[in-house]
DNA sequence: GCGAAACGAACATCAATGGTGTTTGAATGT
DNA sequence: ACATTCAAACACCATTGATGTTCGTTTCGC
């Protein structure tokens, strides 16, 4: 059992029982309790969970979104499909405003050298695409949210007002026929919406986990997004429910 | 000689002769021509210079500024101390902008983990300030210079203009008694008139190798700055110049 | 076209790095 | 006060990155 595989065990007994001993952990993994210490450091150090003597407890409250940490190391290989897949949608020379997070961050690798104008919503995806000599990266202004190193507030609002792009790519915490499209933040609704009204078109990334998923932040009617890009397990009625409202559902 | 001597080599036959070549390099390093063309491979990469048959030719024209590349290896030791003296100068919860370059890039790291709230005008300056929770960061906006990673044109300048900053710390290319303070690049002096029109207190950071120095782009007479912060090596019949210019020079 | 020089891919080697386990003495909670 | 937990220190191993060598291919000058 590896590291990874030793914080999925971590991160799943805390979610059934919200704390986790050190020993138990050791015993579960087959490695000795230093190590499970060391890993329970980190994730502390990443806000997934508070130290406590002989174990740990949850930091993440039940229906909340996970942190950054945990999120990018689900259903990392449908991201990755769905990213390329959304970037193949970016003509050569287009201007795109891109939301944070994990989806998002894969589609700035596959435009990273690409020809094109980026707009990126976070630091990481700012990051990757400024490596490129070929990419024009527009930095987006803004608070930077710890851990998950996305940007919001009104100074993010006023740089996506002050560009025009030919497309939004937004990544969505749910996206449903009745309820369109939720984040789990106020913040980033705002941002969200900022980067719709600078944007011709939308375009919409969600794996097949997000869709018919409601959460509390309402960004907008599923029908005002153009063209959504999930995968192929996504449920057949629910992408139907979608079609129906006027949107170009692609699965990959 | 390990793989840093051999850059400072290359790049010195470099400014010598505009050009080198491989075998001579290799003879001259004690390493294998396979290990010089690595290395000529990564600095074309970085934009030091372009490869030809047998060697390489510069691309750095005479008189402008050397790629960051290049730069983040010069005066390392010195630009460490002159940022932690401008640390010092930022009291706790102050807010500042942070210019971009090497120098900053050290106030950055020197910054990081303390409770202030920093606008890093190079995405190198808000990654290494973001890792820390205890940090506010406030991204800027601008289109992202290659290479250099640093943020310029309107979106950055008003990104500095709706916030309010008890000091700026501006890194210089130049600072002279009788020219004030100049950069290289006319959009980084634009940036850097923005930080000041937006702070109470301007701090200039510049190792000695800087004092006495004209480039093109005049920023502002000397006497507009506060405190200059520089190495002991500065020259002092410049340096009591731009004391009585009415400058606070520190020394480290 | 031909030959020599230069190139770069592939593999071997070595040092540096990061993760892991063990020991041991200090810190902590009951 | 006592057992448990913790963390620092060191040893160990796997992995990574830098370097050198070999060898087939490419490129330039003639």
């Amino acid at each position: 059992m590896d590291s990874a595989e030793r914080v999925d065990l971590v991160v799943a007994r805390l979610k059934d029982a919200g704390e986790v001993g050190v020993a138990e952990l050791a015993e579960a993994s087959g490695h000795s309790e230093m190590t499970i210490r060391r890993d329970l450091d980190r994730l502390e150090s990443q806000g997934v969970l508070r130290r406590v003597r002989g174990g740990a407890v949850s930091l993440v409250p039940r229906g909340q979104e996970p942190p950054y940490v945990l999120r990018e190391r689900q259903a990392v290989e449908a991201k990755r499909r769905i990213a390329a897949r959304v970037a193949a949608l970016v003509p050569t020379g287009a201007a795109v405003a891109l939301d944070s997070g994990t989806t998002a961050l894969e589609v700035a690798r596959e435009l990273a050298g690409r020809p094109v104008t980026v707009m990126p919503l976070s630091l990481q995806g700012a990051d990757v695409l400024a490596r490129s000599a070929e990419t024009t990266v527009l930095a987006a202004g803004g608070e930077v949210r710890p851990g998950e190193l996305n940007l919001h507030g009104p100074l993010a609002e006023a740089s996506l007002a002050a560009v025009r792009f030919d497309a939004a790519v937004l990544g969505c915490c749910g996206v449903s026929a009745g309820d369109g499209v939720t984040a789990h933040d106020l913040q980033d609704v705002a941002v969200k919406r900022a980067m719709m009204r600078s944007s011709q078109r939308t375009i919409a990334a969600a794996d097949s986990t997000k869709i018919g998923l409601v959460t509390m932040g309402h960004v907008c009617p599923v029908g005002e997004i153009d063209t959504l890009v999930t995968d192929a397990d996504a449920p057949e009625d629910a992408v139907a429910e979608i079609r129906a409202a006027g949107v170009d559902v692609v699965t990959v």
